[in-house]
DNA sequence: GGGAATGAAAC
DNA sequence: GTTTCATTCCC
């Protein structure tokens, strides 16, 4: 039983952690940390990419303050994400969007958030609650001795006086339905949720008239919309990309079709706890169905250089993949590229910040050459969740897949779903490597492997 | 730097 | 019940 050796690196451990890569009969993939290694000569802190956005509990304490900041709230992750999908940075707008901005602009973004957040169906505030929780208890992990402390009697707090929530109003009696409601869906039904890739609401005008902010029932209900009922995009939405012939097909999969895989893709529960992590369920509904070949088939269409765009969304799973498998997204001639092609040594860009880590959650910067480089943001790698057997858990929180989900669906270029097939196509390209056969009722949402290769004597780490 | 949102936690 | 603070954009 081999073990080949991945360059872990953290922010509290800039010269980089030696984690061995522990093949196991299990289903999961876990790394065991040794923290004496040194750092990789092919990939340094300055050459990364700077970690991913924070949500509350990944926020490093300020080396000057050494204040710890609270953990994020549902509400403040909601919030988070839905600003950051809804925000577009003066610069990269077009005039006539700048324009649209500027009229949206009477209603702040935590305005349109929280009307959002009210109009949320139960069971997605559940999952942001579920979020909030995971944040609670990492951030209580990696401050075993924080207690919140509320400094009163500051001087904006005799500005409070009266303490009047501006703008709290009551919870809308709503009755949200899902897809799987559609038949009783009528004209009393109310917009379905302004998850965060969901189109904002009417901005506010007067806090006063505002008390029931209820969707017009003229509205018309735009099914599929629903963060976890749609597994399937809707055709006239997104364009889906050609399926490619089995002549590309260079790996030793099964054939499926893309249809066939449909009953498998449904809404179900899924969690991931990184103490039990054999336990582990994920959904394969966040993301959109993809074609099961090789990821290259689609890069005919799309130009790899944009797979690794910080607008790209690349699940930490795909990204540690594509670091074993020796594959950076470059891949200039497909028709002559064997399904996992040694490449030549550069810097890979995985590290989209509009990835939200956790420290499940493993981003990999990584070369072709030196395997990857893993991070854990930002908590200390001494404080990484464990397996009972001592071994670091590489996985992928569902929870942060449901938001990556909710980008692709607020992404409304066709391309974007090609690149995102593309991924996720490659996971499933490793799958078959490492298996030699894609199992279509494996989740590939979860890349659990049985290493019974040598990774390291395959791709010469 | 304040305001905006909601929720958790401390007072 | 009241206040602070977590995030992050806008003004």
């Amino acid at each position: 039983m081999s073990s080949s050796r991945i360059l872990g690196w953290t922010p509290s451990s800039p010269d980089g952690d030696v984690v061995d890569v522990v093949p196991q009969a299990s289903l999961q993939f876990t790394f065991k940390l040794a923290r004496s290694g040194p750092s990789s000569p092919s990939m340094s802190v300055a050459e990364a990419p700077s970690p991913p956005p924070s949500v509350g509990v990944l926020t490093t304490p300020n080396a000057q303050t050494k204040k710890i900041p609270r953990p994020p709230n549902s509400f403040i992750i909601f919030r988070t994400e839905y600003t950051r999908l809804h925000h577009n940075p003066k610069g990269t707008r077009s005039r006539r969007d700048a324009l649209r901005d500027d009229v949206k602009a009477i209603a702040s973004v935590s305005r349109k958030a929280g009307d959002a957040w009210r109009l949320l169906p139960p069971e997605e505030k559940q999952r942001y609650q579920h979020l909030a929780e995971l944040a609670k208890e990492q951030h209580a992990r990696a401050h075993p001795n924080y207690q919140y402390r509320p400094q009163r009697h500051k001087t904006s707090g005799a500005r409070r006086t009266l303490s009047v929530p501006k703008r709290r109003l009551p919870s809308p009696t709503l009755t949200i339905r899902t897809v799987s409601d559609t038949q009783t869906i009528g004209s009393s039904v109310e917009q379905p949720p302004s998850s965060p890739g969901a189109e904002d609401l009417p901005p506010a005008v007067d806090p006063t008239v505002k008390a029931d902010r209820r969707r017009s029932s003229s509205v018309p209900v735009t099914l599929g919309e629903h963060q976890f009922t749609s597994a399937f995009l809707p055709e006239e939405r997104w364009e889906r990309p050609e399926r490619p012939t089995q002549t590309k097909r260079r790996s030793r999969s099964v054939t499926q079709d893309w249809v066939s895989l449909a009953p498998s893709l449904h809404p179900q529960e899924s969690f991931f706890d990184p103490r039990s992590p054999q336990n582990a369920v994920f959904s394969q509904s966040f993301y959109p169905p993809f074609l099961p070949c090789s990821p290259h088939a689609h890069l005919d269409t799309v130009d790899p250089s944009t797979l690794f765009t910080p607008a790209q969304h690349m699940s930490p799973l795909a990204a540690v993949a594509s670091s074993l498998a020796g594959w950076n997204g470059a891949v200039p001639s497909p028709s002559s590229t064997p399904l996992v092609a040694p490449i030549a040594p550069q810097p890979m860009y995985l590290s989209p910040p509009s990835w939200l880590a956790t420290p499940e959650t493993v981003l990999a910067y990584g070369t072709a050459a030196s395997p990857c480089v893993v991070s854990p943001i930002p908590l200390p790698a001494d404080q990484w969740p464990l397996d009972p057997a001592g071994h670091y858990v590489f996985g992928v929180p569902t929870g942060w897949d449901a938001l990556a989900h909710e980008h692709l669906k607020a992404a409304t270029d066709p391309e974007d779903y090609a690149r995102a097939a593309a991924l996720q196509e490659y996971e499933h390209g490793l799958q078959e490597r490492v298996h030699g056969v894609a199992d279509p009722n494996a989740d590939f949402n979860f890349f659990g492997v049985e290493l019974d290769f040598d990774p390291s004597a395959e791709l010469e780490f």
